[in-house]
DNA sequence: ACATTTTTTTAGACAAGTCTAAAACTTATA
DNA sequence: TATAAGTTTTAGACTTGTCTAAAAAAATGT
């Protein structure tokens, strides 16, 4: 395993977020955006991680990981949502303040320090935002979900994550009263604008967007 | 407080360090052997900090913290010593192992950070080396001590730190029994070479060179 | 199909931090 | 006190990562 810049982990574990995301492909301005720096810097970057072997890059026509950008990817995400689960668990950080955070955090690489991290914390398997952390050969235990925009009206699951961890996002969920491990029943949906009424925990009935929908995945219950 | 990057917080510290490790000044060599560099990058570096108003600088004379420098310094060792403290007592390492570790993690500036941390320790006030932790105020707690080598025969006390944090040194007391807190007598002094017996916890005989003694501090019993 | 707009890449510059080799300065020694 | 030895600084080069401005390529619209 090559030895990484912090600048090199950041494009790496974004670039990552952006293909599980649906794209195959990924824009240099989309990195651009997600990595907050200019598509100029991003063509840059894109040149050494090629040579390196951890993308596939193609001139004008966007990147995909290799194998081993991947796999390299796979264990900067355990060590960020490793330190997630530190900072909310044991620090009392809420969900949406750990993100600059975990940050900076993951890109101490000390191995041993990982592995300790991961045992102090009883192995867990996801972070606070429901989505699986990496165990130290690089697997994801994954489950199956959808998105709430998938669900059908009358069917109940349970939430399991989220794939917009701003903070913005997640203060508005803790408002409205929506968690990870909540239950939900979809009671109807608004053809006209894809918005849709819920019912969590068989007590409270929250009105969401569209947007918000696409952003929050569920488990469905056997039923 | 200005924002600095890990390299000149790593200078910083590594002064504050030898200057109160008795040199009033100290030397451009010094720094370099301490920080691992070459005498050259050393000197551009502390044009930097100079500039920055954090250390007296006169070329060729060698340097001092300001009173600015002391301060940032302290605000540097007291995440570097918390995170020690987070290593051994929560992650199980062992004292020898958590330099390269901690000084990768002082780093990580985010305020709230720290404080969770130092809550979530107990604010402890002494690091696995005996060494004091700055309060968020920068403040020391310095208790009264003197080196094992100015212990007068026949008198007692308490080991409250090691000066030495290299894991050559520590696994060395390690093996001989001796460790931050324990009772030591000392029975004699050999006046050829410096050395001395020790009587460890009313227990162990153990002997030590002058070279190790004067890595220990010790805190006088009343008697 | 061709002109316009958008995206991406290149060219050239800059800042931080490091290095080697050489020059400048200080200290030790004969 | 002159010379040698050791230390520190400077000069110049290199790497990494970033930027702006301009050029090149691709996508879009009429
Ligand atoms: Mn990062
Ligand atoms: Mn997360
Ligand atoms: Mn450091
Ligand atoms: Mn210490």
């Amino acid at each position: 395993m090559k030895s990484l810049s912090a600048a090199e982990e950041n494009y790496l574990r974004t670039i990552y977020k952006l293909v599980t995301d649906g794209l195959e492909k990924v824009s240099t301005n989309e990195i651009a955006a997600a990595v907050n720096t200019k598509a100029a810097s991003v063509s840059d970057m894109l040149k050494k991680l090629a040579e390196k072997k951890l993308i596939d890059y193609r001139k004008y026509y966007g990147v995909s990981l290799t194998e081993e950008g991947r796999k390299t990817a796979l264990f900067i995400i355990r060590r960020y949502r490793l330190w997630e689960v530190f900072l909310v668990d044991k620090l009392k950080f809420n969900w949406d303040e750990v993100n600059a955070i975990a940050e900076e955090l993951e890109h101490v690489k000390a191995p041993l320090l990982v592995r300790r991290l991961d045992e102090y914390l009883g192995f867990p398997k996801f972070d606070p935002h429901g989505d699986p952390i990496p165990d130290e050969f690089g697997e994801l235990s994954d489950k199956p979900r959808i998105t709430l925009q998938e669900v059908p009206v009358g069917q109940s699951g349970k939430i399991v994550s989220v794939s917009d961890t701003s903070a913005n996002f997640l203060k508005y969920l803790d408002k409205v009263g929506i968690y990870i491990g909540a239950k939900v029943l979809v009671l109807e949906k608004i053809e006209y604008d894809g918005s849709q009424e819920l019912f969590i925990d068989n007590q409270k009935k929250v009105f969401v967007s569209k947007e918000v929908a696409a952003n929050i995945q569920v488990m469905l219950h056997p039923n």
